[in-house]
DNA sequence: CGCCAATTAAAGCCTTGGCTACACTTGTGT
DNA sequence: ACACAAGTGTAGCCAAGGCTTTAATTGGCG
């Protein structure tokens, strides 16, 4: 089953690439609400789990479960019926994720989907664009606005 | 607390983005098992269940029960202890999931990403390009390419 | 023909991330 | 001072998508 003589195209599992991808979506959510605790931080001052839910479109418990896996993470921290916050690990993650995001969706205003589309798709693209792939944006970015 | 008078920058709930994300997440799986059949069918003339959990890097039981999914959702069909076949549905929904692939590495490629990261970035990439971004993502391969 | 390996299926467990329902603090406002 | 509304927490449910273990079926080979 190994060999190719003739025919048995043989299998030739990769599933490199799926596990990467999972492990990405693993992230996913983590990242998303690391980003809205940030942004609702700099915004209001503090994080509150009724307002992290209500961004977030989910009920409380859901989002009260994802700070709990947060905190589980070392990105966050909160105690009974006080607010929540970020460690300095999680501000960078926010900060990080918040970065990517623009990025992804300036590149895809750059290829020429239109801003409200960049901004829904962005959404669920940027969890899913590795560093090389980022750095390669930036440089297209830095490159195309400096030609045009 | 629930009006605006000064203060209280308000919340300003935008949660259908995310939603939309998570719808997309549910179909992410699905694609993936359906072009792979597709994969394996064009390949080897028939999808079986230990080749296709070879392939997505999965134990059996997994596909079984992914297929099990695809079938509940009229993708795919199968009897015991035979292979599993796609629906015409299937079959459409495979196509169509191979094309958008095929166009988001195209897209990572045409600006800058390495081939080898184009491929596995596509692969978690794919399932959130919107029907919009993927004919942005054409029209500017389309002339991108012919402006070269 | 009968046995055995490979394949498939079935059952049961875990985690994640949704949900509802219910309990408990908090703290504000009479 | 206390009641009540808002906010939070907790418990328990569900589906998805992983897993391992165990059972059943197929089919090829001696």
């Amino acid at each position: 089953m190994t060999e190719t003589p003739n025919e048995t195209p043989d299998i030739a599992p990769q599933p490199e690439r799926f596990n990467q991808a999972r492990a990405a979506q693993a992230m996913a959510v983590l990242e998303d609400y690391a980003e809205m605790i940030g942004d609702l931080m700099d915004e209001m001052g503090e994080a509150r789990i009724t307002d992290i839910a209500a961004r977030m479109g989910v009920t409380h418990p859901t989002a009260t479960k994802a700070v709990a896996r947060l905190k589980r993470e070392g990105l966050a921290m909160s105690r009974p019926y006080r607010g929540v916050f970020l460690t300095e690990a999680g501000v960078a993650l926010a900060d990080r994720v918040r970065g990517r995001h623009r990025t992804v969706v300036d590149l895809l205003i750059a290829v020429g989907v239109p801003a409200e589309t960049a901004e829904l798709d962005a959404e669920g693209l940027e969890h899913y664009v590795s560093a090389t792939s980022l750095a390669a944006f930036e440089m297209f970015l830095a490159n195309s606005s400096a030609r045009s």
